[in-house]
RNA sequence: UGUCCGAUAGUAUAAGGGUAGUACGACAGUUUUUGGUACUGUUUGUCUUGGUUCGAAUCCAGGUCGGACAACCA
């Protein structure tokens, strides 16, 4: 028992099922319907699966929950598969729900043989309609009825394509007037005359959900099949046709689904951001797709984090964004190089500085175990900085530049606000200042004291690159909750792109995949839209800023 | 009107009959050549009404509130 950390249900279960010799080893299943891109929320399905095996020993399969053809692409396998192995995570085995189609169709058979099954020859709205409302019971059909022989003969016929799609289909017979909607004679098999990404034309009938996910879990041995809340109700169902086929009991458990603030995560709804056009697609830097954390410059540790934060509970809950801020911005003070960076320049001229070709030492990052190293800052009499580092009349307890104000300039020198220039619309343009040649940054002998370090790029050697900044994708915490479309609550300034920004030159070396610190204004990383001779950066996040301005 | 699930600080998550704790957030302070980081402190909570008990967040009963369930989706 470990005293150190408080386990969550799902882990009281299975350390109390491998304790008692239920099972001897633990197997549990990530079982992604290959229709669209993973989110976030299947990240924490995904680090609870294989997060429990890889604490309890066991193993966990990736299976693919191919059982409807319309919606389902080798595009979606393919990315799946990658973000899965993006997050660190490796399966044992790659099932398909398709693979068991031969099996399934058997089961079928079974369990009309066992006068437990039957072919229904009613429309969608007649179905519906039997079906009775959560209130009232349902109400039996002739075809209920229906011997063996003829429903053997008749699911023969549809397996053989002697149907149109929707002409019948095979429910299994259970009980109309069950509480449980689910068990009210369920649809387990459908015509769907469509091509399968795997098995092609093989087939034209489909299992429905209810009819593959238990099976396949029990035919893989799954012990414990996590899933989201909303199939609490399904269980009834699953447990039944394990018990009715007499197969191996893999049993299903249910965890609460992760809202987070500001973004919807079904996939529905992230589609419909995508096609039409309200993001640039499935990996826009704002998605809470993988892909998109990914992009937007998020790493895989970060988003371990988080999930193991986040907990594992029954309880409905909506997750704060800025505890997945939280996350990437200890993940990358650690790792992420320092740089600067100037992102809204207005010109620093030092008025007393006649240096040529003076290079400074900057180290790289100093709070990595190692400092990350030194690179070479090349620094000159004329500066970028940023324009809200200067204020014309400073407000109380401001540290930064201001007429007669001091300040230091990262890696350099202190220097002294002399005076300032504006252009025709009153703004300022430029501001000059005289430096202190002993308060050299690192053999300072000044003995001056400054409250302010600000950032800045040398004119004549910065190179430029355009930024992309990110905000919410949404202006409210839950969308989803709002009156009316969701789409009505997009954060219209969730993108602001700056074509622009001036960048030391060491920045030029940036890499795809790795964090980099814009000292003072957060966290960015090079976008794949980046060429040699165009740099674009995305902001994964800002920094927290104390400053209460 | 039914069945099932749930309810602990602003947000999450522990405590499984015996001190309501932790994290994020917020606020304040110390350190700091990033108003970052780090460190310290403060802040706020058991849905409700009964019952069992020496003792209830925990067990029981009723209520309230929230969620799920009537796709040939998963």
């Amino acid at each position: 028992m470990s005293e150190e950390k408080s386990l969550n249900f799902i882990e009281e279960i299975i350390e109390n099922d491998l304790k008692s010799g239920k099972y001897e080893t633990l197997v549990t299943r990530f079982p992604p319907e290959p229709n669209g891109y993973l989110h976030i929320g299947h990240a924490k399905a995904i680090c609870l699966n294989f997060g429990l095996t890889q604490k309890y020993g066991g193993y966990t399969n990736l299976r693919f929950d191919d059982t409807n053809p319309v919606t389902e692409k080798t595009e979606y396998v393919n990315s799946q598969q990658e973000d899965i192995q993006w997050l660190g995570f490796q399966w044992k085995n790659e099932l398909y729900a398709s693979d068991y189609f031969d099996q399934l169709y058997s089961y079928a058979v079974q369990l009309i043989e066992k006068g437990l099954a039957y072919v229904d020859e009613s429309t969608a709205e007649e179905i519906a309609a039997q079906k009775g409302t959560p209130t009232e019971p349902g109400t039996p059909n002739q075809y209920r009825e229906r011997s063996i022989e003829e429903n053997l003969e008749l699911f023969t016929k549809m397996k053989n394509g002697e149907f149109e799609d929707g002409a019948c289909i095979l429910r299994a017979k259970i009980d109309m007037a069950s509480t449980n909607m689910l068990m009210r004679d369920p649809i387990i098999y459908r015509i769907k005359h469509a091509h399968h990404h795997r098995t092609g034309d093989a087939w034209c009938i489909y299992p429905m959900y209810d009819f593959a996910h238990g099976q396949s879990d029990s035919i893989e041995n799954i012990t414990h099949s996590i899933c989201t809340l909303e199939y609490v109700s399904h269980r009834e169902l699953y447990d039944w046709f394990i018990a009715q086929l007499g197969i191996f009991p893999s049993k299903q458990y249910e965890f609460a689904r992760l809202n987070l603030t500001y973004t919807v995560m079904s996939k529905r709804k992230l589609l419909q951001l995508v096609n039409e056009g309200h993001v640039s697609g499935w990996d826009d830097p704002r998605m809470p797709t993988v892909s998109g954390l990914r992009r937007r410059g998020y790493t895989p540790e970060s988003i371990r984090e988080f999930c193991e934060r986040i907990g594992i509970a029954k309880r409905e809950n909506l997750i704060e964004l800025s505890l997945l801020e939280f996350c990437i911005r200890e993940d990358l003070n650690k790792k992420a190089t320092r740089a600067m960076a100037v992102l809204d320049p207005i010109k620093l001229v030092i008025t007393n500085y006649e240096g040529d070709g003076e290079i400074l030492i900057g180290e790289n990052n100093p709070e990595a175990e190692d400092k990350g190293g030194t690179r070479e800052i090349p620094f000159s009499k004329e500066l970028w900085i940023e324009r809200e580092d200067f204020m014309e009349e400073p407000a109380k307890k401001w540290f930064r530049l201001a007429p007669g104000a001091t300040v230091r300039l990262k890696f350099a020198y202190i220097v002294k606000c002399e005076s300032f220039v504006k252009d025709a619309d009153g703004n300022v343009t430029e501001v000059h200042c005289t430096y202190i040649p002993e308060s050299k940054s690192g053999s300072d002998t000044s003995g001056i004291h400054v409250k302010g370090t600000i950032h800045w790029v040398s004119t004549a050697h910065a190179k430029t690159a355009e930024v992309r900044q990110y905000d919410r994708l949404f202006s409210v915490v839950s969308p989803d909750a709002e009156e009316g479309d969701f789409k009505d609550y997009l954060n219209p300034n969730s993108k602001e792109v700056l074509s622009k920004v001036y960048i030391e030159p060491a920045l030029a070396e940036a890499t795809l995949g790795t964090g980099y610190q814009f000292i003072r204004k957060g966290y960015f990383c090079l976008d794949k839209d980046s060429t040699a001779d165009h740099l674009v950066f995305n902001r994964v996040v800002s920094l927290k800023d104390g400053w209460k301005g």
